[in-house]
DNA sequence: ACTTGACCTTCCCGCAATGGGAAGGTTTAG
DNA sequence: CTAAACCTTCCCATTGCGGGAAGGTCAAGT
């Protein structure tokens, strides 16, 4: 099957398909005479571990490490197991950053009166309050 | 003062602060006759308003808003919290997904005993569970 | 005076992970 | 036989910078 089809049953857009195959995520496809990529099921199958592994938020690096282990068949489920978990850590982080951004704002939205008048906490504090 | 010294003192690094400059978030900068640029308290001031704003994870557009909002004597407490809690769902949005990521991580590393054999619920979901 | 080192300048590359679109070859159906 | 619908490669844009090159400037020490 062609690469718009491969696409299309696998969920991965043909760009992303190029893609990572270019930076070498996934093996080179076969090509046909004419140079048209060429996909079986296996390579839709691939294809469609990596759309589940991006949507959990892996980078294309783990994902590497995790296409790998998938197809080690001696593999740890604890090597799985360190590569989830230090992905989790990852977004604990992010989402705590966001989290004390929302409080800050929240707190400061909900002393600004939203009115027709110039003052404003939220405008304070970016100025650093003082002036 | 010159950009190594407004950096300081502002927090914000020279790269940015020429990057700011160059995509028309601050004003130019004076210059000296060698060409360097020259900062004064406004400017700096101005550079530490920019730095909390990002740090409370605004986008460059939206701190031109907020900056004009700022500079504007006349302006509604209103529209800047408008602003402020558009970016307030931006951000709830992102820890969602985030969240969603972490519970599904979670769950599934839970399940995995993390010993030597290669059985692992992580990689089942990842390739589709039914295979 | 001369040099060294610490500044400053502009400019271009790279990052992550794509999307958009151009320019051109292929294939298929009418 | 042609037009649509594929496919190919390649380069540009995104967001918000950091790194580093090539070259000008300035202050201090010898």
């Amino acid at each position: 099957m062609n690469i718009g089809q491969a696409a299309e049953v696998s969920g991965v857009s043909a760009k992303r398909i190029r893609y990572y195959e270019h930076i070498g995520l996934i093996q080179p496809a076969a090509r046909n005479d004419a140079g048209y990529r060429c996909y079986d099921e296996p390579d839709v199958h691939t294809l469609r571990f990596v759309r589940r592994a991006r949507r959990l938020g892996f980078s294309i690096p783990q994902i590497g490490t995790l296409l790998a282990l998938w197809r080690d068949r001696k593999r740890n489920s604890a090597d799985v197991k360190k590569v989830a978990l230090a992905h989790v850590v990852d977004l604990r982080v992010k989402i705590e950053e966001l989290q004390s951004m929302v409080d800050t704002l929240e707190d400061l939205a909900s002393r600004c009166d939203g009115s027709m008048r110039p003052d404003c906490p939220i405008i304070a504090q970016l100025q650093g309050i003082t002036a």
